[in-house]
DNA sequence: TGAAAGTTCCTTAGCGCTGAGATACTTTAT
DNA sequence: ATAAAGTATCTCAGCGCTAAGGAACTTTCA
C-alpha cells in the first residue's frame, strides 16, 4: 500500500539521493491530513452557520469553566493565533450575539468574554456533530491504533514544549 | 506526563460528560503540531527569502522530473490548494525569475511551468536546511517511533482516499 | 513616589487563500 | 460537422490572519 507521500519520497530519492527525505514521511503526512481534516470539519461547521475560527472560540469558552468565560489572552493561548485575530473573532461573535465582552473587575486593562445563552445553545448543538465528524475521520484506525497515535503525538508535543496552560 | 490537549480533554469530560472527546486526542494534537511545525519551518524559509507557498512550488518542481517542470494542475493537486492560489504563486515566482511559464506543445489551454537555473539553485540550497529543520522537529521521537507514526498516518491517509497521483 | 518596564487589548495595512466565474480550448456524442 | 460537456488556467472580490504598533493600565524597583 502507498499514499501520495510515498510517491513524493520516491521522487526525492530519485532526484536528490544525497538527501534523507524520511522526515517528510511524518511531517508531509501530517500536513496533508491537516488539510483533509480541515476541509471535512469545515463542511460540518458550514451546516450550522459557523466557521473554524468561531467554533474554536465558542468551544474554548464552553469547556473553560461553569460560567463559560475567559479573557482574550486565554483564548489566544488556547487557539495559537495572534491577539489581533482574537479581537476580530470576538468582534464577529459579539455582533452575532453569541458572546459578550465585559470589563474585568480586577484589572482595568482586562476584558472578560462570556458565552451568551444563544452562544451556549449553538455550541451545544454543534458539538456532538463535530465529535462525530472527527470520529468518522479516524474510522480507518482501530481504537488501539488511535490510542497509539495519540500517544506518539503527545510525546512529540511534549518534546516541543507544549504545556498544559 | 501531559500536554495541552490532555487538559482540554479533562475540561470536556468535566463540562460535557455525555460526550466522548477522545477523537480530539488525535485531531487536536495534529492541529497543534501543525501550527508548531509551520512556525518553525517558516522561520527557516525566512532565512532564505522564501515562504511556505513558494517553497512548496519550487520543491514540487524540483522533485517532479529531470526537467523540473509541471503543469499548474499538477502543482495544484500536489499542494492541495485551489487553482487560483497556484496562479498567484506562479505570478510571484515568475516575477522573481525563479520559474518560467511556457505554452504547452500538446494542449493549447495548457501551460508548462519550469524551474529556472536561479530557481534550481535556490531550492537546492534551501532543501538540506529544510530537511534538517524537519528532522529536529521530530527529534523527540526515536527512529522506531517515527516509523510507527509514519505508518499510522499513512493508514489514515489511505482510509481517506489519498491517492498516489 | 515616580519612572521604566511589562501587560492587555485593540487597530490597521498588507498578504495569500478561497470561491465564483470567465475564457479558451479539447473531447464526446450525435 | 457541430453542439454539448469537460478541462486548463486565470481573474478578482472578499475574508481572516499576521505583524507592527498604539493606548491604557499595572507592576517593579530605585
Amino acid at each position: 500500500m502507498a499514499d501520495h507521500v510515498d510517491l513524493v519520497l520516491e521522487q526525492w530519492r530519485a532526484r536528490r539521493p544525497d538527501l534523507d527525505p524520511s522526515p517528510m514521511g511524518v511531517i508531509g503526512r501530517m500536513s496533508r491530513l491537516g488539510a483533509l481534516f480541515d476541509a471535512e470539519l469545515r463542511r460540518n461547521f458550514g451546516k450550522h452557520d459557523l466557521d473554524r475560527a468561531s467554533f474554536d472560540v465558542l468551544a474554548t469558552l464552553r469547556r473553560s469553566n461553569a460560567e463559560h468565560s475567559l479573557t482574550p489572552a486565554g483564548l489566544m493561548h488556547s487557539s495559537m493565533v495572534t491577539s489581533g485575530a482574537i479581537s476580530q473573532r470576538l468582534d464577529r461573535l459579539e455582533a452575532r450575539g453569541l458572546v459578550t465582552r465585559a470589563p474585568s473587575e480586577t484589572d482595568r486593562r482586562g476584558v472578560l468574554v462570556t458565552l451568551t445563552p444563544e452562544g451556549l445553545e449553538l455550541i451545544d448543538k454543534v458539538l456532538p456533530t463535530h465529535v462525530d465528524t472527527e470520529s468518522q475521520l479516524l474510522s480507518g484506525l482501530s481504537l488501539a491504533e488511535r490510542d497509539q497515535l495519540a500517544g506518539l503525538l503527545r510525546t512529540l508535543l511534549e518534546s516541543l514544549g507544549d504545556k498544559r496552560d
